[in-house]
DNA sequence: TAAACATATTACCATATGATAATATGAAAG
DNA sequence: CTTTCATATTATCATATGGTAATATGTTTA
């Protein structure tokens, strides 16, 4: 009872669920992710820890960087929890943003072929700027 | 995403989650729910209130009694919540302990045919004392 | 080896939440 | 109508939680 609890406590978190969500599209490291939610980085590196506890979560390293991912063999109960997460939140404005926001930021390292904190920064900071237009 | 983060978090809770599972089972009242569950009257009531606004429940009144059940028409979040709830609490200890609990209700009521606070309660402190032993 | 940098951790705060005890409400029976 | 009783509500408390700011860690590169 506690442990299901617990689970679903987990995933009833929105910065949570928006981390599970982005990271069903794509691998990413943890200034990838803050750039597309537009969240600190300790928040972001808190709940990724707090995911990856729960076995949501597989880490690879590859230099400074810290890639994250869906792991391939999930626990059951963890799986459907996302299954279901997916498609509670189908149409949801939030997420379609962080989908967005997830395309723009694969644009920009096209062209820019950085991977770092400040780039990011720089990232969230030019989409605050548009929203306040 | 709020929506959602909040239907998570309403089921998130041991209370609750144990309230809808006995009631998938069967249309209880407050003080049956309150003698199988073993926890307070107000805390069960507290709790039917926040299950109903959310959406998973109907009730119906007799007399001074109030029963609760699961909604025939809930949405479709809140359904395939408690299926999900159901799948991962198979073979849980305390659910099990409160089915129990339940079959012992019925059959109290079989042979006392009677529904009220009084009897309830002291269904509960018999138990309490079987558990001391 | 030292500086720079990505990520992790810590201390801290405000707010949210679960639980209880006490009380209110409102229907039914006497 | 007054008492009784089931249920609902309220006030209150302790704890849990999400978030931030500051700092630590540990790797890379200069």
């Amino acid at each position: 009872m506690k442990v299901t609890s617990e689970l679903l406590k987990l995933v009833a978190d929105p910065t949570r669920m928006r981390i599970l969500m982005v990271l069903s599209r794509k691998e990413l490291c943890v200034c990838q992710i803050m750039g597309v939610l537009e969240v600190s980085q300790s928040l972001i590196s808190k709940n990724l820890h707090l995911l990856d506890s729960a076995g949501f979560l597989s880490e690879r390293k590859d230099g400074k960087l810290v890639y994250y991912s869906l792991r391939k063999d999930m626990p059951l109960p963890q799986s459907r929890l996302i299954s279901l997460l997916a498609d509670l939140l189908k149409g949801d404005n939030i997420l379609m943003g962080d989908l967005q926001s997830l395309r723009d930021c694969e644009e920009l390292q096209k062209k820019a072929a950085k991977c770092d904190m400040k780039t990011f920064r720089e990232f969230m900071d030019r989409k605050k700027k548009k929203k306040l237009i």
